[in-house]
DNA sequence: TTAACATTCCAATAATCATTGGAATGATTA
DNA sequence: TAATCATTCCAATGATTATTGGAATGTTAA
């Protein structure tokens, strides 16, 4: 019979091979492009700036975990998460990371459009501005990702058809601009942009992932 | 001004550091006792069979990821969690573990005290129970731990102090018996000693961790 | 002040991981 | 059927990480 120790380190070598997904930048790149919809490795590579090789190799490592399974769809296999837990526990690591680093809440400042960010506190005000039309909340992320999931009453302009589409938005209202999460700057760019052609907009920092995590 | 590219990889690697954290087994096994309460490093590397030296390591490893503080005791210095978003973390990483690695199933299976282990859905039916009366729920952690946090209505027997204490316990009534988690050996011994001695025992899976992160 | 002690820091080694090139697989299309 | 394409597997590299021994730090107690 087995030791008690040898047991538990049995357990706990288990445990971390979940913990060893998330502890790759590259890694947590990718599941966070995932939490946005099923993507193909060369749609994922081209998003996360890495070879389709090296992107292979991490989500190996993401399909040994069982945390991701694919779908042959003609010549592409598709990669999606395997459930909403894994994405929680994105938002979960990172929302830890933010409030403990100060590094990161430093670079977080700076790429922050100034002091026009939305904070998580205003989910619920937010809404109800939505609900009744006050404000635009704006999806400014690739169409499929919008198909897949998006915020409620939210509308989708991608950001690369934003500038030909801008008369479809309105200048009397506030614009709430979301793309993927904190760590993506297509929101930021949207942002930018709306400002400087005299709308009044705003950065939401959440994405759909965190926007779920946080109303359960 | 930096690269899109250059920030994110930055913001990534962040992250990086607070999941790198999770990604080994020791460290994993130190947070789990970090959760029953505060400790000093030789209380540590004791529980967790590791030498005291690689047990600072991994300490230091927690300390520069913010996540946990020192406090100076006299001679000892004691390490405890930054706070509770830590303990949920753990929590949701060994629960996703639980979820997805048939591996961990397996083991978990091979040391549950055959079908008697309470599942987490009994939470509720449990609680009202004890308030009751009908079942005894026991804590046999040593007793710092205990008095750090319990669950509620839980009465502390140390499973050092078991085998003299039993008088304490009645017979007409299931007993409930859980320790630091489900990866704690403690009340799955103290389950085998109490079944062998006529007592009508069952094994909780949860630690004070899985309890607070569950009732939330 | 010194002795005793807990803990950390530094340096070194072995183990593991990220990354890349080249070959192999497996499905689709002609 | 062969040709094409997306993707994975294998092997090799350098870059981290875990672990250990020895020295150093800082606190308590005499």
């Amino acid at each position: 019979m087995k030791s008690a120790r040898k047991i538990k380190d049995l357990l706990y070598e288990q445990v971390a091979r979940i913990g060893k997904v998330f502890s790759s930048p590259k890694r947590l790149e990718l599941i966070e492009l995932l939490c946005q919809g099923e993507k193909t490795v060369e749609t994922l590579a081209k998003e996360a700036s890495i070879s389709v090789k090296l992107t292979s190799a991490h989500l190996r490592e993401l399909r040994m975990a069982q945390l991701v399974e694919t779908e042959r769809q003609g010549k592409n296999i598709y990669y999606r998460l395997v459930n909403k837990s894994v994405a929680d526990l994105w938002v979960q690591i990172h929302t830890l990371a933010e409030e403990r680093l100060i590094e990161l809440q430093l670079s977080l400042q700076k790429i922050a459009t100034q002091p026009n960010d939305l904070v998580p506190s205003d989910r619920d005000s937010l809404m109800k501005a939505a609900r009744k039309g006050e404000v635009v909340v704006l999806d400014v992320r690739p169409s499929e990702e919008y198909l897949n999931a998006h915020l409620p009453f939210a509308r989708s302009i991608p950001l690369e058809e934003l500038r030909q589409r801008l008369g479809e938005l309105p200048k009397d209202r506030a614009i709430v601009a979301y793309c993927r999460g904190p760590y993506c700057l297509l929101a930021v760019d949207a942002v930018a942009l709306l400002q400087q052609e005299g709308y009044s907009a705003v950065h939401l920092r959440d994405g759909v992932a965190e926007w779920d995590a946080a109303i359960r």
